[in-house]
DNA sequence: ATGTAC
């Protein structure tokens, strides 16, 4: 994009004054480079999103935002119901509750490579990755509704995982407010066997090492020291979450014709919160971020019980896990007065500061760790929530390096094997079931993870804590 | 992201 197109209010603050049916400014948090480097959809998108009736302060994009359905992945933006606010399927992205969770593992590096090999090889065959992956728990219709309403809960009460996890998961591991009832069946159908499955696309699992660390408190309130070995999984809520996406945005197009809201495209289907529909998909919505939980945690469960095997004397604890894709209320000050807002952040996670009522005992003091997936060989990040993250985004800081090249201009680039060799030549052990996705994958269709995160840091949405580097990636 | 289109 054309810088010259921004108002530019800092190195890292690009605002959009509202023109024609705007209600409110957009507001991108990038450096000049990432803004050059950005699609011109992105601006398409978050000006029209800025349009949807009842949005306050502004629409915002973080420094990973790219092109996606209707919103921009990346995108930010509350709604109050009082003032005729929406809800979006497309403002929450059609793979609900996708996150991330990271696990310390209490080891080091030097533990890890003499059987790197192994160890890698033993997290493929046991944790089901790919299209359409199916795994070993089937559900009846009485344990369908249960995982939808229970979470994470669920999965520990039933063996899988640890009740100890659970404070460090978003909203303690259970969404209140499902509503199994509005998931269709079809949807529950699609689920019935992808428990505990990872997914394909961007989805994975990886042992990573810490390489830098950026503040050493913070790291140390985190339990993360230079060299330490970390499990981080990357998935979402399946087959049932993009069945739950699919049949809302139609029924929304619909819905906002039908409420006299003008969508400046079509794919920015929306709905009243306070319409029956916009409840309804909330209610199904609430139940797809508890299969989302309990499928992280019961992913979680696998990869203790395969680190069980080669260190029996270590045991997996969970630092966090946290959503990228959502729709969540939040009290957040607007106009002076405090609103229950709802929150949509697509491809963005939440990143509540230091003090936040939300945050367990453990880690109020230093805020929430926010967790940055890079691509497979460029590493990951950790940060830490910032209390002036409140006021720039509503408490939401970028979910990942972001893409550069659509899969179409990667595969065209490079082909799987070649990516897995250079990656092992690097001391990094790949495991896919899909070349294709391998290639898709590349760490070149990537955007620089570094200068993402730094520019998150710079616009005061999250700082940054530590850098890890992978050194085996599962990848659906 | 996704039984990679119903």
């Amino acid at each position: 994009m054309d810088p010259a197109r921004f108002t530019r209010v800092d190195a890292t603050t690009w605002r959009i004054e509202p023109f024609g049916a705007m209600r409110v400014p957009a507001i991108i948090y990038a450096d000049e480079d990432l803004i050059r480097a950005m699609d011109d959809k992105v601006f398409e998108q978050v000006t029209n999103v800025a349009m949807l009736p009842g949005i306050v302060r502004a629409s915002y994009a973080m420094p990973d935002a790219h092109w996606g359905y209707g919103f921009p992945i990346g995108g930010v933006a509350a709604f109050d119901p009082d003032r005729s606010g929406i809800v979006s399927a497309g403002g929450v992205g059609f793979d609900v509750s996708c996150g991330v969770r990271t696990m310390l593992t209490g080891l080091d590096v030097a533990d890890i490579l003499p059987v790197q090999k192994s160890l890698a090889d033993s997290l493929y065959r046991q944790i089901p990755a790919g299209v359409g992956s199916t795994g070993a728990i089937v559900l009846d219709p009485v344990e369908m509704d249960a995982m939808l309403t229970g979470g994470a809960c669920w999965a520990t009460e039933h063996g899988w995982g640890d009740a100890r996890d659970l404070e460090r998961i978003e909203e303690q591991g259970r969404m209140a407010g499902a509503r199994p009832e509005c998931v269709s069946d079809r949807a529950k159908e699609r689920q019935r066997l992808e428990m505990g499955t990872l997914g394909s696309g961007n989805h994975y699992l990886e042992v990573q090492a810490v390489a830098e660390i950026f503040d050493t408190g913070v790291a140390e309130a985190f339990g993360l020291r230079q060299d330490n070995v970390v499990v981080t999984i990357h998935c979402g809520s399946r087959g049932l979450g993009h069945q739950i996406g699919t049949e809302f945005l139609k029924e929304m197009v619909v819905a906002a014709e039908a409420s006299g809201i003008a969508l400046p495209d079509r794919e920015l289907a929306c709905a009243p919160i306070h319409s029956e529909i916009g409840q309804r998909y909330l209610g199904a919505m609430r139940a797809a971020i508890n299969c989302a939980l309990a499928n992280r945690e019961i992913l979680g469960h696998y990869a203790r019980r395969i680190f069980g095997h080669f260190f029996p004397d270590h045991d997996l604890r969970l630092l966090f896990d946290v959503s990228h894709n959502t729709c969540k209320v939040e009290p957040h000050v607007v106009d002076g007065k405090r609103r229950n807002l709802f929150v949509h952040r697509k491809g963005a996670t939440r990143a509540f500061g230091p003090g936040h009522e939300s945050l367990p005992q453990a880690l109020r003091a230093v805020g929430q760790p926010v967790l940055i997936g890079g691509s497979m060989g460029t590493g990951s990040h950790i940060l830490v929530g910032a209390t002036t993250g409140e006021e720039k985004a509503f408490s939401s800081a970028c979910h990942g390096a972001g893409r550069a090249l659509s899969r179409h201009a990667a595969l065209k680039q490079w082909s799987g094997r070649k990516v897995i060799d250079d990656l092992a030549a690097q001391g990094i052990l790949i495991r896919s079931p899909s070349s294709r996705g391998v290639a898709e994958e590349a760490p070149g269709a990537y955007k620089d993870v570094d200068a993402v995160v730094m520019a998150a840091e710079h616009a005061g949405l999250a700082r940054r804590v530590a850098r890890l580097r992978p050194l085996i990636c599962i990848k659906g």
